[in-house]
DNA sequence: CTGCTTGCAAACCCTTTGCAGTCCC
DNA sequence: GGGACTGCAAAGGGTTTGCAAGCAG
């Protein structure tokens, strides 16, 4: 399951970190999209009920959240620099995103140890980590280009 | 097999574009190493023979190169922003990545493609493409680290 | 109260663009 | 010789930093 914005909370002030109401609404913004959102969007939807807020805080909330692992880093289909919230059952969740809309579906069932194991053996890497994305059209987004 | 100097240059001719010292150095720089390279690291690298080359024609030649598919971007562990040269006989292939030294080993074997048809299936997504690197430390790496 | 946090402004990348001169084909 | 290409300089966009004021705990 995907991070609530309380469970962030909770967690920021677990790692000593204050629950300003700029973090709280930059959580909320990003916990209540389905999509993955860039610094700038960001700012821009948190700044629609808080007109007050600093294009600083967001960048310095989304270090914090990303050191923490509670909001996932995209790169995929041109979404480099994205983000979108992260899941906190399990760490080992992939993503599926729209290239219309940047909307972001998980998928966990995927296996990539045995594939690992055998390209460390073969390459003679350790092998610390991975990046497995898809991209492409959600059906919203398929339907909207059909119709135009 | 990755591209040689030769065949990069040939399809650049093919595709219209002309062949000027520039290039050919650029491409001689990016087929020779077997690495990752920034922008800024190619262009330090082709600036030690050739120190009157811009760094405006490293970005112009890696956008051609790019746009023909003869280098991949990278994303992966920091990665952000590399590039690296293409592969001539298949495109499916994909990276594998180290953190230290930036040497890139590519792999082919793996085949996403009943994943992928369980994704589209599932999520109603028509999926145009993917992304999977993996990274972590080379054989030589690893040695230099365990030696400190 | 104390020190982390914020917002502003400025600095600081990296990358792109305009333009006159150059060079490949 | 002509049009594509290059290099310089400047503009542009995104991100980070310094600092005084503000606020959470």
């Amino acid at each position: 399951m995907k991070f609530t914005q309380k469970e962030v909370g909770a967690i920021l002030r677990r790692h000593g970190y204050k629950l300003t109401w700029q973090r709280r609404v930059v959580i909320e913004a990003i916990t209540a999209s389905q999509s993955s959102l860039t610094p700038a969007i960001l700012y821009a939807k948190v700044r629609q009920g808080h007109p007050n807020i600093g294009l600083v805080t967001i960048y310095r909330t989304l270090e914090i959240l990303a050191e923490l692992e509670l909001v996932c880093e995209l790169h995929g289909g041109g979404a480099c620099h994205r983000y979108t919230i992260g899941q906190s059952e399990q760490h080992h969740h992939h993503h599926l995103i729209c290239s219309g809309c940047s909307l972001v579906t998980d998928f966990t069932r995927h296996n990539l140890s045995v594939l690992e194991q055998r390209l460390a053996r073969q390459s003679r890497f350790r092998i610390d980590g991975h990046l497995l994305e898809f991209f492409g059209l959600c059906s919203a987004c398929q339907e909207k280009q059909s119709g135009l």
